[in-house]
RNA sequence: GCCGUUUUAGCUCAGGGGUAGAGCAACUCACUCGUAAUGAGUAGGUCCGGGGUUCGAAUCCCCGAAGCGGCUCCA
């Protein structure tokens, strides 16, 4: 079941699809249309894409977003008109020589490779317009309705992905069978970016990043630290139960430990620089846990029988990443890890592995994100002792294990190939939102490298040293991709054991029932949730809405009926029904869905037939 | 890091060569209300930072920072 993947898009055998062909035809008619209102603009590639196409261009002069109205213009005069597309062959030499007559010289370049690899190269012309291309295209530029497609962003990008090569300008459009799908797809853009994390993140007081402390360095709030820990608790039980032991280590470190590992030789630019200090020691902060936790498996000899031994870390980590690639929570330089590592026997690799893909599966199911994929990143053997360990059998071999157990366990899977990490195969899970965001949730690798070079071993049954696999996973990612990612997941409502704020008491009327609603709220407390009573000055209703917009999973509103009986109006935010409980009976349930970690954030989800 | 773009009150945003405006939030007073905004008042800004042009810059120009959309990278 492994598919063969394509930047991220499953384009297989999508090449006949009619929407794949009129997203493809409108590449070149924006092309086309380019080169009409900007003569001497030079053609790098125009694929079709997810939702619609885009196109590289060099540009003599720069172009801003205010030209799309006048190139969009433009590509209706060319549907108008009906042009035929029409393919042709050519050799090698007469394309290369016709590309750059014309001054193409990045498609010429292109062409040049294509033909060394002794490819036979095709061109589709439509009007004045002609473009080497694979195709297929529509049969002429009539067949695509002229209000199906609008222009949508600019951006830069490489030629041919090399930052070492020119930038081109591209320019992405949106393309989609009616006009009532592509104002669809637009309005619930706009509709997720109500739940961006980094929206709700403010709103909701989660996080703030700050230019005093910089860029990609989050501060965790009151509310997201309880995010944080109610998600470390979770992990905490689960790996207890798993068999895992918790360790700790420092966030800096003598740069030779990375030498040992090998990171500084692959990922010295992705670190912070070194500090100098006592007698010219390098000190690092760290990008990784691993070598923090080979140094404790080594610290003495280790027997078969202790394996194997797995060592967890919420391990605070820091990576220099590029200034333009930081993004909310999603991508920062200072995060902590789910990070644990695994040393087992050879034998113990495979159940391992399964049970650690097992993990993630809990946690998703649990989260309720359905739409997981795997992705299998393998090594390739030209690279070898080069981007990869030279240890060619090592490579053939995990990556055979980690193929058996992913077709076994019947997760759909990618392959990445040339993605692996330096020291083992990688597993990513790859997961979508319900806000549509599809994000790497977690890294997973085999390592069978790096324990060698901190000579750890262990004893075997034979009386000998073998030295162990390594598992690095990480289920849950980083506390800073992860939540942000369930933040938009949950759209900042979360289910009442993780929430900031568990339950709110609102009295209807302050100066008859406070005392009660204040004395419901310290039952709360003794109960240890994270309540309190609203005895401000604001109405009724205000107290209502305010409750709501900060989406606190539970609003108890108590007044004369509630007093008399000790019972509770019971309003969940999810749900639009409420109903009123006697006190004990709403404690109680309140306390099962904490401990069971029920999803009382979702509508569907029952929390007073709890008891 | 690269390309494009944005930055005005705590938040969301309007304005624009003659030294700033709204709504919400905050604070004060009154109101005490049965299911999503009670009313009145007060306070609040180095218009991202630095330089330049100008009689005068928040507004125009240059440099920088940060955010956003992409590209590259992602142990």
């Amino acid at each position: 079941m492994a598919k063969k993947a394509y930047a991220g898009l499953d384009f297989e055998g999508k090449e006949n699809d009619p929407l794949y062909k009129r997203r493809h035809s409108l590449a070149h008619i924006l092309a086309q249309a380019v080169q009409k209102v900007r003569p001497g603009t030079r053609l790098g590639f125009g694929p079709p894409v997810e939702n619609g196409f885009y196109y590289d261009f060099h540009f003599a002069e720069p172009i801003s977003d205010e030209d799309f109205g006048a190139i969009e213009k433009e590509m209706r005069k060319i549907i108008n008109e009906k042009q035929p597309f029409e393919r042709r062959e050519m050799t090698a030499a007469e394309a290369v020589a016709m590309l750059n007559e014309q001054g193409e010289n990045l498609k010429a370049e292109y062409c040049q490779d294509l033909a060394s690899r002794g490819e036979s190269l095709s061109f589709y012309r439509n009007g004045p317009f002609e473009d080497m291309c694979a195709g297929p295209h529509v049969e002429h530029t009539g067949q695509i309705p002229a209000d199906c497609f609008q222009l949508d962003s600019l951006a830069g990008a490489y030629w041919r992905g090399d930052e070492k090569r020119e930038q081109l300008t591209r320019i992405y459009g949106l393309a989609f069978d009616t006009k009532a799908e592509l104002k669809e797809f637009v309005r619930l853009r706009e509709e997720a970016k109500k739940y961006d994390h980094r929206k709700l993140g403010k709103e909701l007081e989660i996080f703030m990043i700050s230019d005093h402390v910089g860029p990609g360095l989050p501060l965790w709030m009151p509310n997201g630290t309880v995010l944080r820990d109610e998600l470390e608790n979770l992990a905490k039980e689960w790996e207890f139960a798993d068999g895992y032991q918790r360790v700790a280590t420092p966030h800096v470190t003598d740069g030779k430990l990375f030498e040992t590992s090998g990171h500084l030789a692959h990922y010295k630019e992705g670190m912070f620089p070194a500090m100098v200090v006592d007698e010219n020691r390098e000190y690092y902060l760290k990008p990784m846990n691993c070598p923090f936790h080979h140094l404790i498996f080594g610290n003495r000899p280790r027997s078969y029988r202790e394996m194997p031994i797995r060592l967890a870390e919420y391990g605070q980590v820091y990576r220099y990443e590029g200034s333009g690639s930081l993004a909310g929570l999603l991508r920062v330089r200072g995060m902590c890890m789910n990070d644990a590592h695994i040393y087992c026997t050879p034998e113990q690799l495979k159940d391992e592995f399964t049970k650690v893909l097992d993990l993630h599966k809990r946690y998703y199911e649990m989260f309720r994100l359905s739409h997981f994929w795997m992705r299998l990143s393998t090594h390739t053997p030209e690279r070898l002792g080069d981007k990869y360990v030279n240890m060619p059998e090592d490579w053939i071999k995990s990556e055979a294990v980690i193929k058996g157990i992913l077709d076994e366990i019947g997760i759909d899977y990618q392959i990445g190939e040339d993605e692996a990490a330096f020291y083992g195969p990688k597993v990513d899970f790859q997961v979508r939102n319900v806000v549509g965001r599809e994000e790497t949730a977690s890294t997973n690798q085999l390592d069978f490298a790096v324990p060698a070079r901190f000579n750890l071993t262990y004893v075997g049954t034979d009386g000998q040293e073998h030295v162990p696999y390594c598992i690095h996973r990480a289920p849950l990612g980083t506390h800073e991709r992860f939540l942000a990612f369930l933040i938009e997941h949950f759209k900042g409502a979360f289910p009442t054991w993780m929430a900031p704020r568990q339950v709110v008491v609102v009295p209807v009327h302050v100066e008859n029932f406070g005392d009660y609603a204040q004395k419901v709220a310290q039952e709360l407390f003794k109960l240890g949730f994270r309540a309190e009573a609203d005895l401000g000055s604001d109405s009724f209703n205000k107290k209502i809405r305010n409750a709501a917009t900060s989406k606190t999973p539970n609003i108890f509103i108590v007044g004369e009926r509630e007093q008399e009986q000790q019972e509770v109006t019971w309003r969940r935010y999810c749900v639009k029904e409420q109903q009123t409980v006697p006190l004990a009976r709403a404690l109680e349930c309140l306390k099962q869905a904490r401990s069971r970690r029920v999803m009382d954030n979702f509508a569907d989800v029952e929390v007073l037939g709890l008891v």
